[in-house]
DNA sequence: ATGATTTATCTTGACGTCGAGATACTCTAG
DNA sequence: CTAGAGTATCTCGACGTCAAGATAAATCAT
């Protein structure tokens, strides 16, 4: 029983604390889920990080985004923008008033329906988003640096089998 | 050019527009770090919804399976507690006063530092997270039924990969 | 046509979190 | 022994989100 130092993370220790106190439990589904919402809140700092350097939060990019990849016109009503972020109908009202008053997005009224609004992109929202979105990549690449192509391949086919379930539930 | 359907999920789509709309954009990261992050807001909700048959809210739990893992007597200080769970020492406070007003943890002064502060769990607050990581456990289990033994300590082991670059950041 | 239902968006109040700062105590260098 | 730095916790105000409900317009059945 050497003392060679393992390569160990946060999880591990999680993991290990439980099976010392819950002997009874078989904890590992832990060993991958525990470790998906980990990263996940990890990715989620190094985002906002990253969104920091081009002035934008992330809730702010995640809807210019949207509107970005719907390609020209870059149009989205807002109940197809709640849908793309998951979000309620009170936030994406919130956010799209906020993301107007600052220029990057404008509320137009949907002409083929008079209860309906559109919101669209503004040249200086699409700068912002394109820009962030170029510096997004770099970082998660190299975050990812560590791991063959086939590797990659390998985890994200396991995750799409993961979240299909949830992706199909909600018709 | 047939129409077989695939077995696509949302994060198929995400990047299929990405690439439509950005083709000088290399978006490969996008297969894992997506999925990642949106199968952990799934979990998050499903996490929610197990935890509601208990009574129990998410960050309620969080905070009561951080004494439970500790080991009798049950007890951290909040300064452990928000390393454990990530949170600000404001949430922390807030997170004990309503776990102590429900009865589920009690606040007991630290004898070594008169600074400091005890938090224990009651035998309720054992009792309530004892059965809610037994019902998550196997919620979680059955999700990930459709993945190997195998597969399941592939993807571990790179999350891991992944992961530990942040655990070792903060010291 | 007309009323009922559905759909799209916005409004409101409560909630949980954060970040900055306040307070009280402990530790350390001299 | 003491001044200053460090540590532990709590307070407070701002913020973003949600859920429920309000409003208005479109759609459907008769």
């Amino acid at each position: 029983m050497g003392t060679l130092e393992r390569m160990e993370d946060e999880v591990d220790r999680l993991i290990e604390a439980w099976r010392r106190e819950r002997p009874d439990l078989d904890v590992a589904p832990m060993e991958v889920l525990s470790r998906v919402s980990r990263l996940a809140r990890h990715l989620d700092r190094a985002r906002s990080q990253a969104f920091g350097t081009h002035g934008l939060e992330s809730w702010e990019f995640d809807v210019l985004a949207a509107l970005r990849r719907a390609g020209t016109p870059y149009q989205l009503s807002p109940g197809k923008l709640l849908k793309e972020t998951l979000v309620t109908s009170g936030t994406m009202t919130n956010r799209v008033d906020r993301l107007a008053a600052r220029g990057l997005v404008e509320r137009l009224p949907d002409p083929h329906d008079r209860r309906g609004v559109l919101v669209q992109l503004t040249p200086a929202g699409r700068d912002k988003v394109d820009a962030a979105m170029a510096d997004l990549l770099t970082h998660e690449r190299a975050l990812l640096g560590g791991l063959s192509d086939g590797d990659q391949q390998k985890i994200a086919r396991a995750l799409r089998e993961l979240v299909r379930p949830f992706d199909l539930e909600k018709h």
